[in-house]
Order: C-alpha cells, then sequence, then structure tokens
DNA sequence: GCGTTATATTCGGGTTCACGGATGTACGAT
DNA sequence: ATCGTACATCCGTGAACCCGAATATAACGC
C-alpha cells in the first residue's frame, strides 16, 4: 500500500510546494563534482562504463553507482551491448540546464568561491 | 591532459574540468528543499527575512544562514532597509533554470521517487 | 541611556552521502 | 565447465551539512 498512486498527476502539477523535494534531489544529483564530470564527458558520446571510470579517475564500483544515480534521474540513459554498458544524455534539455548553470557559476565565481556556507571551505588553490 | 589552468577565462566559460567543483557547488545550493522553497518564494517578489521565515516555517536563524547562502551563490540580491533586508532574484537566468529543471524533473517523477541512492527513500520500511 | 525588533552568527547533535574495497552477477572466450 | 572481463551492489568509515536553540550585532523608539 502507500504506493504511488499516481505517476502522472504529481507531475503534472507546478508551483506547489510539495514538488520542492523532489526538484531538490534533482539538483542534488548534479551537486557532486564526479556526477556533474560524468554528465559533461556524457552530453554529446557515448561512452562505457570502464570509460568513465577513467575520466574521472574513481573507484569502478563508485563510479557505476554514480551513473545509476545520474540515470535514475533521467539525466542519462544506458544501453546494454553484451558485457559492457554506454551511457550517454538524451534528452537536450540536459545540456541547456548545464549551459544556463555554468553561464550563472561564471559570473558568480568569485563570490562562489568564497562561500563557506556550503562545502565549509575545505582548501585553496586559486591564484589568477 | 595539461591544459592551460592559468587563469579563469578559460575555466570560468567551457570545458574546463576544474570548474566542475564550483558548478557542482552552485547545483547544490539548490539540492536543499527549503533553499529551493525560498528561491522559488522570491522569484518575483521581495520578501523580508521574516517573510521567509512565515513562509517555509522554520527558526529564523536557520532561513537567514539559507538566504545568505543564496545570496552568496548569485541567486538572490539583498537591499537593506533599515532593520529589514529584503531579498529577492533579479537575474532572469535564475527563473529559466528553475524552469527547466521542473520540467526536467517532471518527466522523471517516478524515477526519481524510487532513487534510493539520493536521500535514502523518505519511507518505505521494507520487510522482507 | 534603555528596551524592543529584525537579522546574523555560533554551538552541539544527528542524518545524509561519497569513498575504497570486497563481493556478487552476467556475459564471452577457451 | 572454467576462467577472465565488465559491470553492479554491499559494507565500514569519515566528512559535509541541516537543524533548533542560544547568542551577537544593528537599527529603531522611548
Amino acid at each position: 500500500m502507500s504506493q504511488t498512486t499516481n505517476s502522472l498527476s504529481a507531475a503534472a502539477l507546478l508551483g506547489g510546494h510539495d514538488e520542492a523535494g523532489t526538484v531538490a534531489k534533482f539538483f542534488r544529483a548534479l551537486g557532486d563534482p564526479t556526477r556533474l564530470r560524468l554528465l559533461e564527458y556524457l552530453l554529446d558520446t557515448e561512452h562505457s562504463v570502464s570509460d568513465c571510470v577513467a575520466h574521472v579517475g574513481l573507484s569502478q564500483g563508485r563510479v557505476s553507482t554514480h551513473l545509476a544515480c545520474l540515470a535514475d534521474c533521467g539525466y542519462v540513459q544506458a544501453r546494454r551491448q553484451g558485457r559492457w554498458c554506454y551511457y550517454r544524455v538524451t534528452d537536450p534539455r540536459v545540456a541547456e540546464l548545464v549551459r544556463l548553470a555554468r553561464s550563472l557559476a561564471a559570473d558568480n565565481h568569485a563570490a562562489l568561491a568564497t562561500c563557506d556556507r556550503i562545502d565549509t571551505k575545505p582548501d585553496e588553490e586559486d591564484s589568477p
């Protein structure tokens, strides 16, 4: 019981405050540097999990989990071929979202770097 | 490989992998339901901190910190008037970003809800 | 001066989540 | 069948970070 009694009505609502949690989870998926790098890596070309592991340099298990997370959130799609699994961004809105965020982040790069309310400012390696 | 990591011009715009951390922090700011609700609350109209406290129903201190975080990241701007401080979204790209994310999240609402790789699924204490 | 109001900051506690390593599953080659 | 490869999942550890309460700062009115 208490399972999703509707898959479209909830999605159709707009402006509801109940949806903030879902959208926040959506944003949080991109709030990790590794997932963001993976997503950008898969924007134009599809890549296997091994490719992604080599690209980001983390453990295979962690990369696999990150890719699954991106797939669950609808950012990328998976295509199986034998033992390999290729991931890729299919929705053009994803690229648009990343482009917009990059544009905004670039304009606020300085303020963002000094924002210690997120990430507790771990280190500083920036000398322009 | 070793690309030019000299100034922010290259990294600030496009293609830089070093920027992933900054953009991720940018996204993470919207990865919190409270901050997202506040941002949507300030999309069209400016509101004081007290207004925001009443709107989201959290403690005043926490709301103030959330607003400061949004301001640091460049999502909102603050306007002081006497004892009051009014926050508001000024950049139209912010509204566009939220609109895009809502559109994408709506289409993947079902998958997002079952994505236990983020947020560890609110309820559903399974009993196998 | 004093007290009140509006906002900002600090503190301790608890939850979320990324990480590597170990393990499990699926497919293909020998 | 057995081994090797490609990917997925589970586990323990530690950091990030949200929370309310308490406290600090600042601006008004008396």
